[in-house]
This record gives structure tokens, C-alpha cells and sequence, in this order.
DNA sequence: CTCCAGGTACACTGATCGGTGAAGTTGCTC
DNA sequence: GAGCAACTTCACCGATCAGTGTACCTGGAG
């Protein structure tokens, strides 16, 4: 029995502190840069508790990514539903985006963490594709929504504007996510036609 | 005086070897999570000559940064000279996507390396900026010699594709190039006309 | 009163980390 | 033949790594 992700809303309260201190860490400074002994000392609970939680660093790490991908899911699902204009919905990613990275962003935390790891068995490889795998089907949803002809090219397109804008702020400031919805607004337009 | 990269092209036969092995165990394994003895081990060559060439891991890993930016461009350079039409050159750096990295891809060594530091006192963190403003500045110029009106905005909106193409190979497959370079297209039609 | 889950305190393991010191070998050049 | 640059061999350093063992404390539920 393979070791998965911990639901992060059924966590103890030494281990939602815990998690906290380590989701703050693992995204400021990188995951294999922060040690176990960092995060209980940020966390002001014992390394000894967070093995008894967690089990690992690596069950830590998958838990991290999946709290965040839930957050982010839910601030995206309420500010759709305050959306009515398909066209309009299909930007909503991007405007969340902005919000979310308040312009000192350290970019896309699943990214990120793809890069460190060396292969597909850590506990978060899966967390993170379908992380990914859920984005670009939401875009594709969207975007047959607003009756596209081709809903997975423009939502394949639309990723690609997302992932890149969430890239881009890190060196180019929060402009990034302006310029990337305007792009997707012109792709948009072009697909939809007007 | 502070450390920085080596000027890739002076190197030692045997910090030659050493960077070729640490290029592959970087960008393929993440750079925290490759230990010196690994790169000396996969080089042949002995840590001790790592150390003497080098000086430290630190400055390994900005010339192992800095001579990838040299070869991504040199790349682009020649096949940049290849294209006349203004239009398409804005394209080149798609193009040029999917011929360095054929489908099978781990992202932008940049923008992975940059998830791993948790400061910009590293010495590859000049290296890595310098290459993204390279980056933004060489769409700026192509965008202006096409006739854009606005070419550092659209330059950026192709910032943001380019980078995010890199990101989702990773978890849409080569499809993702061409998806980016297809909304490319759409946006540098859009801002030139017709 | 007892049980138990959640947590603390603290010492400890073996492995690996980045980095160093010292002596020796090879081959080219003055 | 002296000097030197490139490189090897190998032992070594203190620090940190992920992870464990044991004993103890506390508060609420049965």
C-alpha cells in the first residue's frame, strides 16, 4: 500500500499547523531546501508529531500541494459563479490569477515542485497531473460553454497563456497576468468569432 | 568580490566533462536533490578537481545555467537567419521550442532552477533574469520590426506563451508547442492587421 | 478511575551534505 | 631539467539530512 496525500480538512490541530508552516516554507524557499527540523521549528509543533501525523516528509509534501489545490479550486469556483457571460467565464482563471499572486508571486507551486522531483513515485506526482488534468478540462468545459468549435484547442491554448502568465510574474511582474488576459481575450475571440 | 558563473567556453577538458554531467543530473533530477559526489561520479572526474575548477557547487550550477542560455541561443540565432518574413520571425522562438525540447521535456531549466532558490544572492540568479530579459527584449525587437504598434505589449503576451508552452509539455505532451505557437499566430495577427 | 488520542521533550541513528588538506602523477613548455 | 597546469587518490571535516525510540504530560470520553 502505496503512501498517498492526507485529507487536508480532516487534520489534526498540531498537524494543520504544521502544514501551514510548511506550505509557506516548501513555496518561499523550495521543498528540498526545507528541511523536517525547519518545518517543526516554524510550525512550533515536534518533529516527533509530525512523523506520527504524516508518516514522511514526501506524505507532507503531497498533502501540501493537494490543501493548496483545494484553495485554489475553491476561490476559482466562487468567483465563477459570480460570472454570467460565457466569454466572460472563460477569463476567469486569469483574473483569479491576479488575485491569488498578489504581484510577489513564486510562481505555479505545482510546477515548482515538478521540478524537484526526480521521477513519478513521489506521493505528489499525482496530486500535481491532476492538478493540471483538472485546469485544462475546466478551461475545455468553458470553452464549450461559450460554444467553441474547437473547446480542447482553445483550452489547450488557454493553459498554455495561464501556466506561462503564472511563470512570467516572477520576472516580469504582475504586468504578466494583464498581458496574458489580454492574449486570452484575443484568442478568444478569434475562436469564438466577433 | 562575490562568485559567479565561468565563462563556458574556457573551460578545463575535465571541467568540461564535469559540467556536461552536471547539466544532465540538474535539469532531469532537480538541483538541490543532485549532491556533488553525483556530478563527480557521472563525470569521471574527481570532486576535488569539481573544486579547483569551480570553486563551489553554487558556481557549477550558474555556468551549468549560463552555458545552457548560450546554446539555447546560438540555436536560435542560426535559425532566426533562416526565416525573412517579419511576421513568421516572431514564430522562430516556438519553432525553436519544439526542436530543443522534443516532447520529451522537464520545462524551463530557468524557471525550475529559480523554484529552488530561496534568495537572489545566488550567483545563478543574475544569469537566470539575464536570460528572461533577453528573452522579452528579442520579442520586442522582432515585434517592432514586424510594425507593431504596441510590440513590448504584444512582446509580452508571447512571453507569456513561450514560457507557458515550456510549462505544459510536461503535462499536455508536445501538443502544447503547437498549441502555443498556433495562439502566437492568433495574437500577432491581431495586433498587426489582417 | 481508566483509557486513549494528541502532543511534548530529548536523545539518537546512519547517511549524506558541501567542502578541504596533503601528497602524488602526468605531460607540456620554457 | 625545472616549472607548471591539470588531474588523481584518499582521508577527513562539521553540519545537516530524514527518521526513530522512549518516556512523559494533558484533557476529554466511557
Amino acid at each position: 500500500m502505496k503512501a498517498t496525500a492526507l485529507d487536508p480538512e480532516t487534520l489534526t490541530p498540531g498537524a494543520r499547523r504544521i502544514l501551514d508552516a510548511a506550505s509557506d516554507l516548501f513555496y518561499r524557499r523550495g521543498i528540498t531546501a526545507v528541511g523536517v527540523d525547519a518545518v517543526s521549528d516554524a510550525s512550533g509543533v515536534t518533529k516527533r508529531t509530525l512523523y506520527d501525523r504524516f508518516g514522511s516528509k514526501d506524505v507532507l509534501v503531497a498533502t501540501y500541494l493537494l490543501d493548496r489545490d483545494r484553495r485554489w479550486r475553491e476561490l476559482f469556483e466562487r468567483r465563477l459563479a459570480e460570472v454570467g457571460d460565457p466569454r466572460d467565464r472563460l477569463l476567469v482563471p486569469f483574473r483569479v490569477l491576479g488575485e491569488w499572486s498578489g504581484g510577489n508571486s513564486r510562481g505555479c507551486a505545482f510546477i515548482n515542485a515538478l521540478a524537484e522531483m526526480a521521477d513519478d513515485a513521489h506521493p505528489g506526482y499525482d496530486v500535481i497531473i491532476a492538478e493540471k488534468v483538472w485546469l485544462r478540462g475546466c478551461f475545455a468545459a468553458l470553452a464549450h460553454e461559450a460554444g467553441a468549435e474547437h473547446p480542447d484547442s482553445l483550452a489547450l491554448q488557454l493553459v498554455c497563456l495561464h501556466e506561462g502568465a503564472l511563470a512570467a510574474v516572477r520576472v516580469a511582474g504582475a504586468g504578466a497576468v494583464d498581458a496574458a488576459e489580454a492574449a486570452a481575450r484575443t484568442i478568444t475571440a478569434a475562436a469564438l468569432g466577433g
